[in-house]
RNA sequence: GCCGAGGUAGCUCAGUGGUAGAGCAGUAGACUGAAAAUCUAUGUGUCGGCAGUUCAAUUCUGCCCCUCGGCA
């Protein structure tokens, strides 16, 4: 089985330069793990590695669609297997912070096929949340069981999934075998120190030009696309829609990236096969012992 | 100094003669073709201080302290 080393940890928490300092004393390649990355033009606000800083080192899954093309995980994990797969003398690093796009290619996730369905979801959408879910007692009642019964998105695709492909959600939501021997290394840092760390960076971003960034974005994109839901561009979308001030949105930009981290460490709390470490010498003790 | 408004949760503020609540923040959680998305749970604090009225005061009265306006 292919060996991969997996890089992970919440925003901000120094993931891009561990990465880098690993892959070149172990001969590897960067495969990003971002889901916002993979948008051309979305450079700043993502806190992207720009080619000019790639140092040599390979990079895959950056830059690979447009804003305003649709992308998903199952997209995701069909290329990033397609890539270990064809790139054989190097050893592979999966880094980022999309903790569902790294457990897609970790645990191989059977992901249900079906969709998306853009009429039936805009369909659906029109419904309630309770009506949606009378819906799916009735179709599958054992994902009804589990479900969220408020979250009227995943309510909506798990409808679409039993409707579009013949099969119960319930029974396509597995994991098949792994299909790579992962090595998990979280980047630790403490709650406080992460807080500071985006506060600090968010201002950063807008002195290096997320505004500007934004701007042409937004001329060039509608706002409520998925891909302009990202953390920095929303914010200041609503800034152009005159919603909020500038010092409004920035400090929203602040408090969501606090968010989005909080919820990071949630995800990856949950899996133990993770090995928390707080230095590029710690991880290369473990991934020496790896390989 | 005078006039007015106000001092209640980390912040912004509601509210009541029977010791108090929302939003935000914070904290915890869920998560399989939108995942930086989406959803869930969670509020004890000298109700500015002291005294008075009252069976009972955060609520009414008086004095004091502080903040913000306006006038000097």
């Amino acid at each position: 089985m292919q060996k991969i080393v997996v890089i992970l940890g919440p925003t901000a928490a120094g993931k891009t330069s561990m990465s880098l300092t690993l892959a070149k004393k172990f001969n590897g390649y960067i495969i990003s793990a971002d889901s916002r990355q993979i948008y051309r033009g979305m450079d700043i606000g993502t806190d992207k590695l720009t080619r000019n800083k790639w140092q040599g080192i390979k990079h895959r899954m950056i830059d690979i669609v447009n804003p305003d093309d649709d992308y998903s995980l199952a997209q995701y994990q069909k290329t990033v297997f397609a890539i270990i797969n064809d790139q054989k003398k190097l050893l592979p690093f999966l880094v980022g912070g999309t903790g569902l796009y790294i457990q897609s290619i970790v645990d191989n996730l059977d992901i249900p096929k079906g969709g998306p369905d853009k009429v039936l979801r805009k369909e659906l959408n029109e419904k309630t949340v309770q009506e949606l879910f009378r819906m799916l007692i009735k179709i599958d009642p054992k994902t009804a069981q589990v479900i969220d019964e408020n979250n009227k998105r995943r309510l909506i695709r798990a409808i679409e999934v039993c409707k579009t492909s013949g099969f119960k959600y319930s029974d396509r939501t597995k994991k098949n075998k792994p299909v790579v021997n992962a090595l998990q290394i979280g980047v630790k840092i403490s709650r406080e120190e992460m807080y500071k760390k985006i506060n600090k960076r968010v201002d950063e971003m807008m002195e290096e030009g997320l505004l500007d960034e934004a701007k042409k974005l937004g001329e060039k994109y509608d706002w409520d696309i998925p891909s302009m839901s990202a953390i920095g561009y929303k914010q200041l979308g609503l800034y152009f829609k005159k919603e909020l001030s500038l010092d409004e949105a920035v400090e929203l930009i602040k408090n969501d990236s606090r968010h989005y981290a909080k919820r990071q460490m949630t995800w990856f709390k949950r899996d133990s096969r993770i090995n928390w470490v707080s230095s590029a010498n710690e991880a290369e003790k473990l991934i020496e012992r790896f390989l």
